[in-house]
DNA sequence: CTAAATATTTCAGGATGTCAAGTAACCGGG
DNA sequence: CCCGGTTACTTGACATCCTGAAATATTTAG
């Protein structure tokens, strides 16, 4: 064992791809934070009404997407239901299931909240096409997707 | 202007690179939690403490690295404190100020916690050398560094 | 020396999150 | 049909995170 450190300890090149993984989620997620307090939403308030501008859900498929408990995806639900952004619908299959729906106001404010993503601009925008079907592919294999 | 939505609405190329983005987000998040959650710290207690572990640093310094409001600092510092993993130290040269440092116990944490987010290895241990560098290069200049 | 500025804390209040318990509805076996 | 077990959602209690305003202590400028 004269390096044993080498499974913990990864090369300086991944650690510096790490590094600068840490700095795009870091910006991505003040971007998305800013983008959101714009329109006086949270950052969770945001992501579930994206999620329902895409299609609505059910409460406990919304738990799953956001990865964490039901009872608290009620809560954001209510808030955003009192200001008008999402509904509630019954579900005529299973009446013991709700499904939440983004209204129409709540899909504009969605759209809105994607175009004020700075991040997807301006950064992207200095990469050549080359350069960002390289780095799709990369991520890609990365994901493993 | 007979296409302004061009500029808020990017090309496939660049909504896939950002969906990807958005994937690499996410996982990036998920793991870090899990990581916190394996030593009973939270996300903003384990970002904190890992700050800490490089050097200590001023109440003030830590909510400017944390982007968020010092009396949050407090709290966040008065609970690893109570843990034993940080602690408060005068600053010497001013008694207003309270410099939080990372203690033996607190540094060993910080350690673990590094060593245990997984996706630090597996997702990259899938690219060659070249790739790596490659994406390092692509992610530098999308940053601006 | 005094007034303004700075560093930290405390407090009130909202939002997020978990867990346990409760209610309503579905579903399968008898 | 009905009864027990499961499922979907909500409620309540509680911890954490976060902000903004006010209080305290200290420094710094005039």
């Amino acid at each position: 064992m004269s390096t044993p450190s080498n499974a913990r300890r990864p090369d300086p090149l991944t650690r510096e791809v790490l590094e600068l993984i840490g700095e795009v989620v870091a910006r991505f997620y003040a971007d998305y934070e800013e983008a959101a307090g714009e329109h006086t939403l949270t950052g969770p308030q945001a992501r579930l009404l994206s999620l329902l501008s895409l299609e609505p859900l059910p409460m406990r498929k919304l738990a799953q997407k956001l990865k964490c408990e039901p009872s608290n995806v009620t809560g954001i639900v209510d808030r955003l239901e009192s200001r008008g952004l999402v509904e509630r619908r019954p579900d005529p299959a299973d009446r013991r299931v709700k499904v939440a729906a983004a209204t129409e106001q709540g899909r504009a404010v969605a759209r809105d909240l994607r175009e004020g993503l700075q991040f997807a601009r301006e950064p992207l925008a200095g990469l050549s096409e080359e350069e960002r079907r390289s780095l799709r592919d990369l991520l890609r294999r990365m994901l493993g997707t």
